[in-house]
DNA sequence: GGAGTCATGTAACAAGTTACATGATTCG
DNA sequence: CGAATCATGTAACTTGTTACATGACTCC
């Protein structure tokens, strides 16, 4: 679940599209980040749900030889598809190279720790805009996709504030050699490569 | 990265360990939640590994015929580890089974979408007790995995405190008929399988 | 002696990605 | 006319899981 076929059924509840279109709406939609999946995988999953009967498939060949193919849910495909999010789900996985990197932050030098952190704030405050732009829109409008918005929002809110308390409390730039500077330096390591980033060590 | 040699090599970081030790700490250590391999895939990884040097294999038949293969990171495994993370990291994904039923809300039974909300909160207080359970443990105790640790505290209490405004906030039990029940179950709904489910509506 | 755990490995399968191959239409 | 976009599909490959096959050792 949450494979494929499933995304595509639900790409077509409301409205009818074509393989394109759902590739299209994955990257750019209102469940963008929340899902995903290439066009080697999109199509023969619609030529499978198509022979089963849970989507229809209508040729349109728009002038000449085209070819486009329009799929839409049937009734069947519809009930198949809010009964299968009815049964049980599988457990949300949530993969992190960031916080399996973060993991040994005590082994890797520390600029480096910072500049992650630092990309990763990015990157989440990215997502956070993504979000206030896919609540303006007109299509993704829902209940579900408020309350996924919402969700959404909440979480990663506490997330870049938790990076900002934290990245804020690692010591500062650590200078290598005899730099004048004004700000709250503490110590210049020469250490190339293998200097621990004590990530740790926190007024927290 | 991120894929199952990576995590063989962290996990031989600071210990030596077999493919058996390597599974169970994944199952119970403290990155449980974080990552996952079975060993399908953790032999095979360990045996390759070790062809490329990066890590050592060990046989040790413990009496007679046992047979157990310890492995330990090499200098050049530990390198080859710490440079991997500090290269570019693959984008987090969160699959998540349950916020995508969330988007239909709408269309699913009131019930059903209340129990999933409450299945989630159950989940997550789960991961949350475990988190301080791993924070207790002698093992585990470092400062990368501190970091995590208040990370994934910091979100998934904000992730509940989330679903648990918007459930309280859900009207209470729609009672179709003239049903007089005192508890919260229902079997043979007149509306069966298409009865919407307003999770909007919210005082919000 | 049987249950449970320790321990390793392989073969079949599943699911999806990448890269390729193809071609029409539209817009500047 | 060339670039971008629309549009479909397949074949090879990657990655990992499930299920199976095997066997020793330990504790009751």
């Amino acid at each position: 679940m949450i494979d494929v076929r499933m995304l595509c059924l639900a790409a077509l509840m409301g409205r009818e599209a074509t393989g394109y279109d759902i590739k299209k709406e994955l990257e750019q939609g209102s469940r963008t980040g929340l899902v995903d999946a290439s066009f080697g995988s999109i199509y023969p999953a619609l030529a499978r749900l198509a022979e089963e009967g849970l989507i229809t498939a209508r040729s349109e060949g728009g002038r000449g030889r085209s070819g486009k193919t329009v799929y839409a849910l049937t009734a069947e495909g519809r009930a198949h598809f809010l009964k299968t999010l009815c049964g049980p789900l599988p457990e949300e996985k949530h993969r992190s190279p960031f916080l399996f990197a973060m993991l040994f932050a005590g082994e890797l030098p520390r600029e480096r720790v910072r500049a992650m952190i630092d990309q990763q704030i990015a990157a989440w405050e990215h997502k956070l805009d993504s979000i206030a732009a896919m609540r303006a829109e007109p299509d993704g409008q829902s209940a579900g996709a408020d309350f996924v918005y919402g969700f959404g929002e909440a979480t990663l809110k506490a997330g870049l504030d938790y990076l900002r308390r934290r990245r804020s409390a690692i010591e500062t730039d650590t200078r290598p050699a005899g730099v004048t500077a004004n700000d709250t330096r503490r110590e210049r390591t020469p250490a190339p490569d293998n200097e621990p980033a004590a990530i740790a060590a926190m007024p927290d």
